[in-house]
DNA sequence: CCGGAATCGTTGGGGGCGCCAACGGTAGCC
DNA sequence: GGCTACCGTTGGCGCCCCCAACGATTCCGG
């Protein structure tokens, strides 16, 4: 082929997609500094593992999430489960039918108002949910691996204070 | 409604979910404290931002990364460029059809390998790059604008190493 | 007590991203 | 010349995030 033509997009030509990001995509620098991107790289993979973990018990990420946050917060009704996880309403319909029909929450009215649901974790719920809590524990310890605990602390603090806003009372900036 | 008698599910009942995640929602303690949890919600609060930027050049955060990629690494496959930035040959077609569309890029065959596009960088692709990195280096600032400036290189740093996995061969543990 | 406003659960969309399988065309290797 | 590998492209799947609307219910002010 030759290079001597200055025109062979340069470049091996051994590789390919091949899988998730299997091999590290050492990206251009300009975009690979950003932390939208990198942000966005580590959710994927952080996504993956967790996903990867949590099949074998059958739940997705929300599923875990909801079923924690109802075995946390008690009898709980849908619209404040979305609120405290910052999930759609639409999507938690789903996720607690789901729940539901596998027996591992309960979906009854709430008497004093009777628009809520009273969200609350069965007994095989509470099963499940140690073993997924177990099953993510070790996905997430997977995925920060290559940090030592005090980095993984700092990471965690630092993601916390971008994932909220201001949130001081300001409302978000000044509009 | 009556707390009274103990069912009415706690909480308040001002808010709901009304916006992507207005108002900081302070996950469960089990589930807030799981990098990949965290993780997803900060790539979601960046992809926001940056999509709100760029949306004002008409390009999504893949069309600013790839346009990048082809500014620094002159004539490039669309193989390479999947390579470098983790896409999906699929995605890529797409990404290089909307950019060559709007002139910001020349997609000519390599002729020196008929298989490759050799995809490169036009001038107005140039000059909309420029526009774009300020736009995302802006969004970039926002999103870490909790951040000091070297927790903002810390966060990145600790991204880095979680992006790209040890991939030493040592295998994920046994356990 | 009555009517407007707000909330709750639900349904129906839609956009973006990550990932895989397959196919025709081309190039490299023996 | 034939096998293998790669390139670009098409088609498809699943998950996540987000918005709009509707009936039922509750709350609040008059």
């Amino acid at each position: 082929m030759g290079v001597a033509n200055g025109f062979s997009l340069g470049i091996p030509k051994d590789r390919r997609y091949r899988g998730p990001m299997s091999d590290a995509p050492y990206a251009p620098r300009r975009i690979r500094v950003l932390p939208s991107w990198l942000l966005g790289r580590a959710a994927a993979r952080g996504h993956r593992l967790v996903a990867e973990a949590l099949a074998a018990e059958g739940l997705r990420m929300m599923h875990h999430a909801v079923l924690s946050a109802v075995a946390e917060s008690g009898p709980v009704s849908q619209a404040e489960l979305g609120r405290t996880l910052g999930i759609d309403p639409k999507d938690m319909v789903g996720v607690v039918n789901d729940l539901q029909r596998d027996g591992l929450v309960t979906r009854t009215p709430d008497p004093g108002d009777r628009r809520k649901n009273a969200v609350e974790v069965s007994t095989a719920g509470r099963r499940v949910l140690r073993r997924t809590q177990r099953l993510g524990d070790r996905a997430n310890d997977e995925l920060t691996a290559a940090l030592t605990p005090a980095e993984r602390e700092q990471l965690i603090a630092l993601l916390t204070r971008i994932v909220r806003p201001a949130d001081d009372g300001a409302g978000p900036a000044r509009g």
